[in-house]
RNA sequence: GCGCCCGUAGCUCAGCUGGAUAGAGCAGCGGAUUUCUAAUCCGCAGGCCGCAGGUUCAAGUCCUGCCGGGCGCGCCA
């Protein structure tokens, strides 16, 4: 590897002062400037101050007595208050860049996970309502993160839970009875604090015409195996109606949870989003795993009774106050579920878990985290990453949401709109602990303008000048080879050169840091150089054999780079776009 | 009051887990193209990195204290 060869070269250099690997840790960093060659070291930097020398002047030293391969490094170079700069021969270059173009090369030696399977549950919105557009970045970056783990080599699975059996779900029940009832003509009233979204009252207009076959029909949708609980309730709305209030409701949840959830689903099929996974609260009652998690934290006397509930002792694990787990009418807390279904993930196998959580829930990461530890998990196996709101801005002002009255802007209205590309690749420019103003208008109106379009614009491009080589010249690319890329010759070909180096290390920070914006940050870089390579160089048709077929090949690299970043993020990156004039 | 997040160009945000002259997109101004798709490229202008201390050879980045904004602090989920 070329660090190690660069870290042995210098660890060789500095043994004259007394300096062995154990006394300092080399760094070696990439410089932004491109004038401060490929690599960068601070040795001298930390060991001036250590040996009481000038760092300039022992830079100098260093950089004279290195050793280094030539074929590797054409140059030792000393900046600034004591950098030594390192440049890389072209060859060596090429070299590497064929390995990021080889699947068995660079990509392949990333995959240091080792098949260590982690869970990351993302979205997990009530089913109460139409996924809304906070789901949406959330989808973005959970989808993307699943694809980074696996690109460094973990088995990552992605995990959508299902609070189906809370008071949410019976709230929603007899929102949607009463609708129907109002609808018949009868007197009902909402509940207080009841769904008043628009989709209730078109789902109970919908339950107006629909028989009992055609209710059945549509639970059609769920015939995989995640899905096998939701089930129709029997009959039509005519017979629910008619039952006891308590059952009637329940019914009228029932099918209103079926009906949300073939929405949920839908959207995110349409967002591109895969889970493997769908879990249901519902069957952590029904398996009795809740109770069970309940006695667990009982022997492990994490537990306490007061005021007729039971507590977790949650400021023994650095919570700020105890919490409820059962409540005084016996009925148990989300938190107790939410035990009950992390420690079942534990259960299943998952090394690790990472969870998407909205900012409302911060505080609920003590306590949850401590649970973990208090049953042995240990608190470290469960990671929570918080996504911060998203702000979005139509007509200059603020749009404000609530599920409950029903103003939000949906997934699918935000697909519908700006495109679900455009969508995930603007929330991928964002960290994702950063608040986020998503101007719609801008979106809607000028997405052409959207930095996406740059890099599908360069991919495009690509694949029609890799098409006119050959109806125009008759040449077909082939393989890129170190004898061809041998004729790369201008500045802005080893721009773009030393840019496209850059992909797999920058795979693994984004994975690591769980910052998927730097694969969209580098993508618009590397679009960016394609396209200043592409006007400042000659025409690469018109070039000769050998600097065409070395252009060619560099054009081939360039678009395989960008399409395992789109991959990643999700994006399509297209044969063609469509001419605008 | 306590906790978390944020404060960088007119606007929206990066700044690679401490490096060299703080960047990009959009908006503004001025150029290039009868193009291998200009959805592009080149140039100009625009900054007490919220404020004040501290640590360090080196701070937008780390620590402390303020200021300003967002969110949270239920036997809700």
């Amino acid at each position: 590897m070329l660090e190690d060869i660069l870290r042995q070269g210098l660890l060789a250099a500095v043994e004259q002062y007394g300096v062995y690997e154990e006394d300092v840790d080399i760094e070696l960093e990439q410089p932004r400037d491109r004038s401060h060659g490929h690599l960068s070291t601070n040795l001298a930097l930390i060991l001036g101050g250590r040996l009481k020398r000038k760092p300039r002047e022992l830079a100098g030293e260093i950089a004279a007595a290195v050793d280094l391969p030539k074929e590797v490094i054409e140059s030792v170079e000393i900046a600034g208050p004591g950098f030594i700069n390192f440049r890389i021969a072209r060859p060596y270059q090429i070299d590497l860049l064929l390995e990021v173009w080889n699947p068995d090369g660079a990509l392949a030696d990333i995959r240091t996970g080792g098949d260590k399977r982690i869970n990351v549950e993302f979205i997990s919105a009530n089913p109460t309502g139409p996924l809304n557009v906070v789901s949406a970045r959330a989808g973005a970056f959970g989808m993307t993160l699943v694809r980074l783990l696996t690109a460094i080599g973990y088995d990552a699975h992605a995990e959508y839970y299902v609070n189906d059996a809370g008071r949410q779900v019976g709230l929603l029940g007899r929102s949607l009875r009463a609708q129907y009832l109002q609808l018949m003509g009868e007197q009902a009233e909402l509940p207080e604090g009841g769904y008043q979204g628009r989709y209730l009252e078109i789902m109970a207009a919908e339950l107006l015409d629909r028989d009992t076959e055609a209710i059945k029909d549509s639970a059609k949708a769920f015939d995989d195996e995640s899905f096998q609980r939701v089930q129709p309730p029997e009959g039509n709305a005519e017979d629910w109606r008619r039952l006891p209030e308590e059952e009637s409701v329940r019914s009228f949840a029932k099918y209103a949870l079926m009906k949300i959830l073939s929405w949920q689903r839908e959207t995110c099929r349409r967002f591109g989003l895969r889970f493997e996974t769908w879990y249901f609260e519902s069957e952590l009652h029904e398996t009795k795993r809740v109770e069970r998690a309940l006695e667990k934290l009982k022997k492990s006397e994490v537990t306490f009774e007061a005021d007729d509930a039971v507590w977790f002792r949650a400021t023994d694990y650095g919570d700020e106050k105890d919490r409820v787990l059962v409540r005084a009418d016996g009925m148990p807390t989300y938190f107790l579920a939410d035990i009950a279904y992390h420690f079942h993930k534990f259960q299943r196998g998952f090394e690790y878990a990472i969870d998407f959580w909205g900012p409302d829930h911060h505080g609920y990461i003590p306590r949850m985290r401590g649970a973990m530890e208090a049953l042995g998990v240990g608190r470290d196996w469960l990671e929570v990453q918080v996504l911060q709101h998203v702000t979005f801005i139509e007509g200059g002002r603020n749009v404000q949401m609530s599920k409950r009255r029903g103003q939000f802007i949906t997934m699918d209205e935000l697909i519908d709109e700006v495109g679900a590309d455009v969508a995930k690749y603007t929330f991928l420019t964002r960290k994702p602990n950063s608040h986020l103003d998503f101007d719609l208008d801008l979106a809607k109106e000028q997405s052409d303008e959207n930095p996406v379009m740059k890099v599908k614009y360069a991919h495009a491009r690509i694949c029609s000048l890799l098409g006119k080589a050959v109806e125009q010249k008759s040449v077909e690319a082939g393989e890129p080879t170190a004898a061809s890329l041998a004729h790369l010759a201008d500045e802005p070909e080893w721009n773009l050169v030393r840019e496209l180096l850059r992909l797999p290390q920058v795979i693994v920070s984004a994975a690591r840091s769980r910052e998927p914006h730097r694969l969209t940050a580098y993508v618009d870089e590397v679009a960016s150089l394609y396209n200043r390579f592409w006007n400042q160089c000659e025409k690469i048709l018109e070039q000769d054999d050998e600097r065409r077929l070395a252009q060619l090949h560099l054009s081939l690299i360039t678009r395989h780079v960008i399409r395992i970043v789109c991959e990643l993020i999700g994006v399509d990156a297209p044969e063609s776009m469509e001419k605008r004039d």
